[in-house]
DNA sequence: TTGTAGGCGTTATCAT
DNA sequence: ATGATAACGCCTACAA
């Protein structure tokens, strides 16, 4: 006898019961074992029954870490990002590891600078060290079309979060930025705001430029003309936020509200404001996008858009993992939510 | 000719040199190729320089599956958490990354839920299957001497971070919570403050009750009697920050500054301080903990106390697979700094 | 100092 | 439907 076969049919080495343990116990080859374990279909009602009644009563849990070099690639979503914000960050993880938690993947977190001459290389080495099953590619980062062919060159799986879609329905997960906007500042002229004030986010990425269009849209369909004016750029900084803030409301006409591209710089805005001696909401309505926690504890609690991001995240593992959904295959968007808070009023008559 | 032996020495397979190829080109043993990798002492000159030359040439990177399956160890340091706090998650990540990032470590996140029957069976199930090379354990979670048995257990490499030496010094980092809000206390009453309420953290932990004997001795140092009916109990949230500071301000004889055990309850602090008509800071001063970015961007920004959070999980990475960083092994504690800000002035006379 | 043989625990190939 | 045998790419024990 090679090995020990005691009744718990644990192989001497490890301590742990191995798939050649489950083979001997349940009779059967290894080749068997591992077809009950992947769920293949040409199998046997008894020997499947037969099998898997052994991996349960020697609580058999197949080697990763095997699997892993057999099949070169590890049980393992990542999520790639070149993104500041912890809090929509922490959110992303969250949502992976929701739908994560009941399977046996983990989460690797890996950043990446965009600014870096080695981007695409530094994003290669790591999905060759690594070999996640899949990937999530968090904003602004996923943008970038080269990420993700570099990640159907390593046959990795890949979704692309952003504000619009950026692939086709099974690697994208995206918002409706343009719509919420548009309702956002639809609600500012409902409550009667005309000369509407908006800070833009950075340029060149794709969630400024479509909460712009949103912003335009809505003046549209009200017939408020676009006062170029009252438009200034930002970083989605606090800092630029104060500045962008600043300006407006030093304005000879400024105006009596303001959409700001992120929670933020609208923050920073009512800084500004206050600073100027305004008194917010009332001389000044503001609105945010995010959500961030921040943006309930300022007072006033801003009124901001808040992206569904854990359900994007959990949708997100889901499409990775679970390849023959394809219900969730094809999802691809989760509506935007505004969240009405206290820092808008109408404005005061003049 | 089995192999197909090209310029590159790249096997056929996969289409990456596999240590065989080195072997091969180098005119050597797979073991000898094995001991270049690992730095084994144990070579000559010639045979490791000329080993070394065949794996730059041919771009050969070893295989962390392969090492993990044959190690049953991954390259792999995860962070154990449960920690509500955003802001301090991601800077441990980056921390750590910052660390792991010149390095072929891969960096896991991993939540538990303290509160759940099968705490240490999900944790056993985590370092089962993905064999983390080393963890580092969050407060509160690294607080509890049970999770660092069970990554004793695993041959798990484990370091616990705290405001205090919770384990020997290989296996902790820390802060030095105690002195710094000494010191921070110490500074209201340089301020002229006589009257300092305290908001306390949730009873349990380690962090909250440090705090406190931080604040009880600056007021012992300056010969302060410590008044019980200016302490309020807190849960490091915004909300009982609010409710604490509400109780404080009501007061028939309130105080003129009051130290909150974190910046989100000093935030709701001040928020219920105005919206009693107080003004901030000239009728209540108000010092933080944390300095999270939160506290920058209200008003007035908040003077608070910053754990070097970054630099404490670099750290961490570093004392867990630097092995013979005797140095580092060492060095448990980082003291935290207060950041003088603009939200604390001296008391009005009365 | 270096090499040989065998093991780590899976999956793939190709029979039967 | 099932099994024997060979990968996968590294590491350890032991031998030389």
């Amino acid at each position: 006898m090679g090995q020990r076969s005691n009744v718990q049919g644990t192989s001497v080495k490890t301590g742990k019961p191995t798939i050649n343990d489950v083979a001997r116990l349940a009779e059967v080859s290894k080749k068997t074992v591992s077809r009950v374990i992947n769920n293949s279909p040409a199998l046997s009602e008894k020997t499947r029954d037969k099998v898997q009644s052994v991996i349960k009563e020697i609580g058999f849990v197949p080697s990763l870490q095997a699997r892993a070099l057999a099949l070169s690639r590890n049980f393992i979503i990542a999520v790639l990002h070149d993104n500041p914000n912890a809090q929509f960050l922490v959110n992303v993880q969250q949502g992976i590891l929701d739908e994560l938690a009941s399977t046996e993947y983990g989460l690797m977190v890996q950043p990446v600078d965009r600014t870096s001459d080695h981007l695409y290389d530094n994003i290669r080495s790591f999905l060759e060290r690594h070999k996640p099953y899949g990937v999530v590619l968090l904003p602004p980062i996923s943008e970038d079309d080269k990420v993700a062919e570099i990640c159907e060159e390593f046959g990795c799986g890949y979704i692309r979060m952003g504000s619009v879609k950026l692939d086709k329905a099974e690697h994208t997960i995206s918002s409706n930025d343009r719509e919420a906007v548009r309702e956002a500042v639809t609600y500012l002229i409902g409550k009667g705001h005309t000369r509407i004030g908006l800070i833009e986010g950075p340029a060149g990425f794709t969630s400024p430029r479509e909460r712009r269009a949103g912003f335009e849209e809505a003046l549209e369909a009200a017939g408020i003309a676009l006062d170029p004016t009252l438009i200034r750029p930002g970083s989605y900084t606090f800092e630029s936020g104060v500045e962008a803030g600043q300006s407006l409301v030093d304005l000879e006409n400024p105006p009596t509200a303001i959409f700001a591209c992120n929670d933020e710089m609208a923050i920073g805005a009512i800084i500004a404001a206050r600073r100027s001696g305004l008194l917010i909401p009332e001389d000044l309505s503001v609105v945010g996008f995010d959500d961030t926690p921040l943006s309930s504890h300022v007072w006033p609690a801003l009124t901001t858009v808040r992206w569904p991001i854990v359900e994007m995240a959990r949708l997100a593992a889901r499409k990775l993992i679970l390849s023959d959904d394809q219900e969730a295959a094809m999802r691809w968007q989760l509506p935007s939510k505004m969240m009405e808070r206290t820092s808008v009023v109408p404005p005061k008559q003049r």
